[in-house]
DNA sequence: GGGAGTGCTTGACTAAAGTCAACGAATGTG
DNA sequence: CACATTCGTTGACTTTAGTCAAGCACTCCC
């Protein structure tokens, strides 16, 4: 690997956690601990579970007991049992606490705003365009991208929610009796392969054996919050390699005309439309390519 | 100003400092208080004085004694008094202190190839560029540029670091005489413009009136640590703009001919070739610009 | 209805980070 | 040469952050 690559990405890491990352905390603690700060912030207008709170923040169970029972006592948060089950309890904001959290607010966007404030309009633009190509990329980075049993229950969960999507989109709904069966994507006839972010799978897709040489990939999905990063991508050049590996040279797909970001995907890996090859009634569009000669 | 814009920002800013920065300072609190590797990277290869820590890491005088008194007890870094001053004392890394220092970043390095492993090329170099922008608008962001007296202190030391710049470069060298005099940018008749970056003067530029309506704009200087940042043409901006301020519709400039970067610079911003204006025994190039009507 | 398990709180600490003032040695200055 | 300054050290804290185990109150499930 590119040895300038890291010193930049290093040289980057130092900077902007010691100028920006400073500028912006020292907002946050105003007065107040800077893991009350995060807490209040976390809290939000909506409130959330403690539970919630633990896990988003990574925080041991007693700290944030104690914190909440702080910000009780400073008036900012109250807590209740949640309905249902009074073991649990919800932290919500007071009046006072939606106070403090706009204030919050509106400090850290005036340290932003001060950042920006002395750029140009096209710097600025350019500047945001980064951090957006900067968090695709590494959020990208951060997605493991593999093949499971095709049993399994992540793969069951990861087309349970496949199928509920389609179901959503097609105007006419989805029949789950369309999946492929499990047998077909496993072992040397297909994959299921499955994308996860920090275990929770974000993505999946099917490929299968349709005739000697000729693979099919089928259901690909990538959850809603994993969208517009290129993960679509990385799991069809995934199946692809996988199709290869199984002697399937060329591989086949189709897809529902309301699915219009995955026929532009589609079209730009490289997928060449064709006729229709089978009569899958939710169908619009077929294409291929070739993935090994 | 752009809401959205502020609201990338602060998103970026939590993901950073949350998901890569946690990651990174993980490696660097190895069995180590992180403030203990904090100095110890600080001090490097070359060794630090103690007062220059305490400035760039911004820490009391009395927690970074302990520390270092701990790393020396450690046997990771030698202090020994100033040679002239022996109050003052520096930090040396020992053979020991080095070899921890290359197993920090070594640690570090890893770390940041996990991230970029993943990725495509594409990708890699992707985000890598962005990062470099990013780090170049933010600096940009950091530095003020605005008039200040001609006489005054940081004008006078500006311009001779401008002057000791050309003498390097131009190969015939460079007599300080050819500098404007000081009575000529400032008040009604010119101005002094100094770009500084934490009150540490990183470029100048001077604009003086040569006939009415006509400014001539001179000893534009880029510090060698700021350039490629855009500094220059912020300067030069401003410049135009106290020139307009004094009823100068046109400015003209002169260059040497082995400053091509400045070249490029002017000519990118809008500057016109012409032909000699005077008779400046270091110029080259004459150029200049309308700005206003 | 009685265990097993869950969800949060409390107690009891430790480590790290950070602050403030007093101090002593060294160095400049009139 | 006395006096003010500068530089770093030390003592004596306080505040945050973080950890671990014990303990209730409640719920689930047989």
């Amino acid at each position: 690997m590119d040895e300038d690559a890291i010193e930049t990405f290093r040289k980057f890491n130092r900077f902007y956690t010691q100028t920006i990352g400073v500028l912006t905390d020292r907002y946050l603690g105003q007065g107040r601990p800077l893991g009350e700060s995060r807490v209040l912030f976390e809290i939000g207008a909506d409130g959330a579970g403690v539970r919630e709170l633990r896990t988003r923040l990574a925080v041991d169970a007693g700290y944030l007991s104690r914190t909440l029972r702080s910000l009780q006592d400073q008036g900012l948060v109250v807590l209740r049992p949640q309905p249902g089950d009074n073991r649990t309890r919800t932290a919500q904001l007071t009046a006072k606490g939606r106070r403090e959290v706009a204030a919050l607010d509106e400090r850290a966007g005036a340290v932003v705003r001060g950042l920006l404030e002395p750029l140009s309009a096209t710097g600025r633009a350019d500047l945001i365009k980064a951090m957006e190509t900067i968090r695709r990329r590494l959020r990208l980075a951060s997605i493991t991208v593999g093949v499971v049993d095709s049993h399994s229950a992540v793969a069951r969960e990861c087309l349970a929610n496949y199928a509920k999507e389609l179901d959503r989109r097609f105007p006419e709904g989805f029949d789950r009796r369309q999946l492929v069966a499990a047998g077909e994507a496993r072992g040397a006839r297909g994959a299921f392969v499955v994308a996860r972010e920090n275990d929770t799978p974000v993505g999946c897709g099917v490929v299968r054996t349709m005739e000697p040489g000729v693979g099919e990939i089928r259901h690909v999905w990538v959850a809603a919050g994993a969208r517009r990063i290129g993960l679509g991508r990385r799991l069809l050049s995934e199946l692809e390699r996988q199709a290869a590996a199984r002697d399937l040279a060329l591989v086949r797909l189709d897809t529902h005309v309301v699915l219009t970001e995955a026929i532009e995907m589609y079209r730009a890996s490289g997928y060449r439309e064709i006729e229709a090859y089978d009569d899958n009634p939710y169908a619009h569009h077929w294409f291929e390519k070739r993935v090994r000669d």
